[in-house]
Order: structure tokens, then C-alpha cells, then sequence
DNA sequence: TACGTGACCACGT
DNA sequence: CACGTGGCCACGT
């Protein structure tokens, strides 16, 4: 299993309506300085992978460009499930971020 | 083996 | 607020 099917795992697990961070998902991989790879992961994820759930620490859809579906795609899929977004940022980001430790299904690899 | 490339982050000015 | 800088490290070539 490789580092980015790690990310994979653990973006899978963002219940809906909820989003995460880059760093928080490096963290929970015991990769504490990983969250660049993360982004880098999530370039790549394949469909099936809830990319859009993901966004920076300051809670900015700093991916946006990277989807298929064009630069209105992530907050498009972010306001289907009741996330609102307002500049490029989600609102109350602070009370929908999820990390992955809260989740008593998730066990780290290894 | 080595290198360029970033959907990041923290800090400084 | 807006940049700039240094650190980071998997992945493809």
C-alpha cells in the first residue's frame, strides 16, 4: 500500500457534511510534516474519493482548480451536502472539521 | 541514483 | 493584509 492509498484511506473515512485538513490527515498517518504530500495525494485521487472534503488549515478550498469538473466543482459538492462556502472558504469551518482520531473505526496502518 | 514538482505549513517582514 | 522563504517528502521521469 502506498503512501497516497494511506490518504485515501482516511479522506474516505470524512463523514458528509463534514471536512478535514491536509495536516490533521498527515497527523493521523503519523506523518506530521506530510501535508504537502497529502495535497499531492488528493491530486491524484481517484473517483470515489472525497477530495472535496478536504481543505487547508485556514479552511480555504485550496484545491479547487484541480477538479474535473472545472474550479466550481469542489464547492458545488461541498454545498450538496449542506456545507456553505463564502469566498473560497467554508463557513464555520472550525465546527465541521473532523479529524480522524474522533473516529473510533479508524485505526492507523501498521 | 538524482532531480523537479507541488490541492501545505509556519514564520518573518 | 500580501508576499517571500525555508522546510517538507512521495512520486514520476
Amino acid at each position: 500500500m502506498t503512501r497516497q492509498e494511506q490518504v485515501w484511506a482516511v479522506a474516505r473515512q470524512i463523514p458528509r457534511g463534514r471536512v478535514s485538513t491536509y495536516g490533521a490527515i498527515a497527523e493521523a498517518l503519523g506523518w506530521p510534516r506530510g501535508a504537502r504530500q497529502v495535497g499531492w495525494a488528493m491530486a491524484a485521487a481517484p473517483a470515489g474519493v472525497p477530495a472535496h472534503r478536504v481543505v487547508n488549515r485556514d479552511g480555504v478550498l485550496s484545491g479547487r482548480h484541480a477538479f474535473t469538473g472545472g474550479p466550481d466543482e469542489m464547492e458545488r459538492r461541498l454545498r450538496a451536502e449542506g456545507v456553505e462556502v463564502v469566498e473560497d472558504r467554508v463557513v464555520q469551518f472550525r465546527r465541521l472539521l473532523w479529524e480522524p482520531a474522533e473516529d473510533p473505526a479508524w485505526r492507523p496502518p501498521g
